[in-house]
DNA sequence: CTACAACCAGTTTTT
DNA sequence: CTGGTTGTAG
């Protein structure tokens, strides 16, 4: 234990400060000159809020009302009154984003560089007191921390081995179930009956069979941190009285998204003093679907006899008009705890609503709005690109806007897109860096005994299994051993043996203590790993070995290679600062918390947003869950929010057309500007007046709806745009690119000679060389002689006019 | 054992 | 449509 920790205990163990504080921090206050300028701007709930230190405090917070600002003062309050020493209060986010501001912003309010307050995500202090206590869980303390993508495969591993298809039960799916039990603390052996029919009636066993194969390879996946912490309070009184001691003020964020794990983690350690800040709003639960419970927060007072609770209701960030858009949407939901927020600054702009004929006109759309709003445009102030984020439902959805971008030349970030460390390259690596620290991960073993390609396939690899669980060996010993009894021939033996001799020199280095940037790089060398990407000739080769670079760099911020490891584990984001202007592209749920003065919210179709499957799987709450993301989003915005939909959108090459969505249809009228659509691009009436015309139930609610009203009052039909729209609707009959395509498909057999022009999906134009049986000789214009089965080939006539 | 063509299944959201 | 997985030929 670290002379200061020690430290912090002693001081957990003497006489604990009064019941309330506020005449020690008066006194303390006074004693130290300009203490309280962390006060001086806050309003009265905030003040209200960081000043109120002892027992339960619910702080609801609206979105854009300081919170953090409260947040930070309240600890800087604890610290600067003398109530607490910094490393008695334990501050608790659920990303690393929020840590890292938190962080930042604490350091500046109190001064304090060393010593800071315990503050990071539950699954980082989970860590930290895990490998303190890890025997208690039946680990030890360097336990491996296994991401989504190791848990998979062990999770394959064992569905294979009981002999159940993966093909029809997919890792994937049994991976979530998991994950679902543990969030609610159910271990092993307490599976409810109600779902013990879960993945085919295989969900318990298997879980039990993983848990116990996490436990033989020393390992945890992120489910365990949390729920290992628990059981360690729940079966060790003296343990936990030790942390109730310790951290005597608890502050936790973002409080509505707790599940029961996290719920039963906090209850626990807060149990003692119950001094215990939690913050949050009701209104921006968005994470049910991974186990949040926004009855947390909901029976907080139950839950904490006779907390207070304080509410900041005034917003800081918005325009009137949005924020009256935003609680005009929120107010359907049901059973909320109620703010009222409001602002003291400007209507401002209304909320601006758009339909589009497709998704590409609305990225079209979007690209050069954003354009325009640079110049400054529709009485706006122009806008920079750093001010302007487009936040969509679902990731998918930003290809659209990507490809649209990068023809017009629009520089743009997208933010939590493929994550740096999830990278197949970087994953790679690591695991050789891995290996090199812990010679006995399996997992990391077995991602790289053929990684780069060394002759060694699926029967070396049972070789391999089969010598370290008869040996009860590690993989890395069983290979070592058939290497020394020459068990595996050929070419395969000699690269196993040169891995396995470079494993060991490499583990070596470690030890050692050799520069850990060198050992990385000559790790990567020597395995042949920066040879592979060098030697591969796909576009996408470059960018690995310059990912290969960048992680390298990585390491020199780090002291050794496990620290670097462990902060990896944790820490999957990638906040690559670049230069340059960007407009940013993120889901929104990666936008909570974050602002923009321009907000473009695209895709607000049902189906789509709220989603299909929120709506199947969640019923109602499902759909206030959706609401509350519509809230979010709109509440991003400062000064300008643009929501839009499209009538027509390609989902898996098929079109499909969708109604607006009825989080649409409950924006306040009054808040709204219906934007009629310049000349070239449909708008509302577009999509309005295509579903109109064919005569369906549903088509007759659009009809009735005031989103359609607005596009007659807007007077679309006069538009050249309209007109426009009309023509190219009898132009393109739903489906049929697709269809055509098929129909030459099965009449094309054999009917080629040497010679043809033809058409491949993959490989473009080629000419027909030979011709064997139902195969065909193609020498393609861009990929090369090809052999092609003749039904994949159109004749090159056929392929090039099929509409759109 | 590898490479390549054919086939197929999937799209929320994340520590 | 796209990417990941499966099947087959060399």
């Amino acid at each position: 234990m670290p002379m200061d920790d020690e430290a912090a205990f002693e001081a957990a163990a003497a006489p604990a400060a009064p019941r309330r504080g506020d005449g020690l921090a008066a006194r303390a206050m006074g004693a130290m000159p300009g203490a309280t300028d962390y006060l001086s701007d806050l309003n009265d709930a905030q003040r209200d809020a960081a000043t109120t230190l002892e027992g339960a405090v619910l702080m609801l917070a609206g979105a854009g009302t300081g919170k953090t600002k409260a947040l930070t003062a309240r600890i800087a309050h604890l610290v600067r009154t003398g109530t607490a020493r910094p490393n008695e209060i334990l501050a608790v986010t659920f990303t690393n984003k929020a840590a890292r501001e938190m962080k930042d912003r604490v350091a500046r309010a109190t001064g304090l560089v060393e010593g800071m307050p315990w503050l990071g995500t539950f699954h980082a202090i989970s860590v930290k007191l895990l490998r303190r206590h890890a025997e208690l869980a039946g680990l030890k303390s360097n336990f491996t921390i296994l991401d989504t993508d190791d848990t998979i495969r062990l999770l394959r591993q064992g569905i294979e081995a009981a002999n159940i298809d993966t093909k029809r039960w997919p890792p994937r799916q049994l991976a979530g179930i998991i994950d679902s039990w543990k969030n609610r603390a159910i271990r092993p052996g307490a599976v409810p009956a109600s779902e013990a029919d879960a993945f085919n009636g295989h969900g318990p066993r298997l879980y039990a069979e993983y848990q116990q194969r996490l436990r033989d390879l020393n390992a945890c996946d992120f489910g365990d941190l949390l729920l290992h912490v628990v059981t360690i309070f729940q079966n060790h009184e003296d343990v936990l009285a030790q942390y109730r001691r310790w951290f005597r003020y608890i502050l936790v964020d973002e409080y509505q998204d707790t599940n029961a794990v996290q719920y039963l983690w906090l209850r626990l350690l807060a149990g003692g003093h119950g001094n215990i800040c939690c913050v949050g709003d009701d209104d921006q639960s968005i994470y049910g679907w991974r186990g949040a419970e926004v009855g947390n927060i909901l029976r907080f007072e139950k839950d904490f006899p006779g907390a207070k609770v304080v509410r900041l209701e005034q917003n800081y960030r918005s325009t009137g008009h949005i924020l009256a858009a935003a609680s005009g949407v929120i107010a359907a939901n049901k059973g909320r705890l109620g703010k009222t927020l409001w602002t003291a600054g400007e209507e401002g702009h209304k909320v601006r609503l758009i339909g589009h004929w497709d998704g590409d006109e609305e990225a079209r759309w979007t690209g050069e709005e954003i354009e325009s709003m640079q110049r400054g445009t529709r009485g706006m102030r122009p806008f920079g690109l750093d001010e302007m984020a487009i936040l969509v439902r679902a990731s998918h959805q930003m290809r659209a806007f990507e490809d649209r971008f990068l023809t017009i030349g629009l520089p743009y970030r997208v933010i939590g897109g493929p994550r740096f460390y999830e990278r197949l390259e970087i994953r790679d690596a690591m695991a050789y860096f891995r290996l090199a620290v812990s010679p006995d991960d399996d997992l990391a073993f077995e991602r790289i005994v053929n990684t780069p390609k060394r002759g060694l396939g699926e029967k070396a690899q049972q070789k391999i299994q089969v010598a370290a669980r008869s040996n009860d060996l590690s993989l890395l010993e069983g290979a070592r051993l058939l290497v020394r009894t020459k068990q595996i021939g050929g070419k395969g033996g000699a690269a196993l043996a040169e891995l396995v001799d470079g494993l060991g020199r490499w583990h070596l280095m470690v030890r050692e203590e050799a520069s850990h940037v060198e050992t990385a790089e000559t790790i990567l060398e020597e395995a042949g790993y920066i040879a592979h990407w060098q030697n591969e000739k796909t576009p996408e080769a470059p960018g690995r070995l310059e990912n290969l670079k960048e992680l390298v760099k990585a390491l020199e911020n780090f002291e050794n290679l496990q620290g670097f490891l462990e902060h990896v584990a944790l820490i999957m984001d990638n906040e690559q600062e670049e230069g340059g202007e960007k407009v940013t592209l993120m889901t929104l749920h990666a936008a909570k918390g974050l602002e923009f003065p321009a907000v473009f919210l695209p895709g607000w179709e049902d189906g789509l947003f709220p989603s299909q499957r929120a709506m199947d799987e969640g019923g109602l709450k499902g759909v206030e869950e959706e609401r509350r993301l519509a809230y979010v989003g709109i509440t991003r915005a400062e000064e300008c929010c643009t929501i839009s939909f499209a009538a027509n959108r390609r989902t898996y090459g098929q079109w499909q057309s969708s109604m607006p969505s009825r989080f649409i249809d409950e924006l306040p009228e009054e808040h709204v500007e219906v934007l009629t659509p310049p000349g070239l691009y449909g708008g509302m009436g577009a999509a309005g007046g295509s579903m109109a015309a064919s005569a369906s139930p549903e088509m007759q609610t659009l009809a009735e709806s005031r989103i359609w009203q607005r596009a007659q009052e807007a007077d679309v039909y006069a538009s050249p745009g309209w007109r426009r729209m009309q023509a190219r609707a009898g132009e393109r009959p739903a489906r049929a690119p697709a269809e055509s395509r098929t129909t030459i498909d099965m009449t094309a057999d054999s009917a080629f000679t040497a010679g043809d022009r033809v058409f491949h999906k993959k490989f473009g134009y080629g000419e027909v060389r030979a011709i064997e049986g139902d195969k065909l000789e193609v020498a393609f214009d861009k990929a090369g002689t090809k052999k092609i089965v003749a039904r994949f080939v159109l004749p090159a006539e056929g392929a090039g006019d099929v509409p759109f």
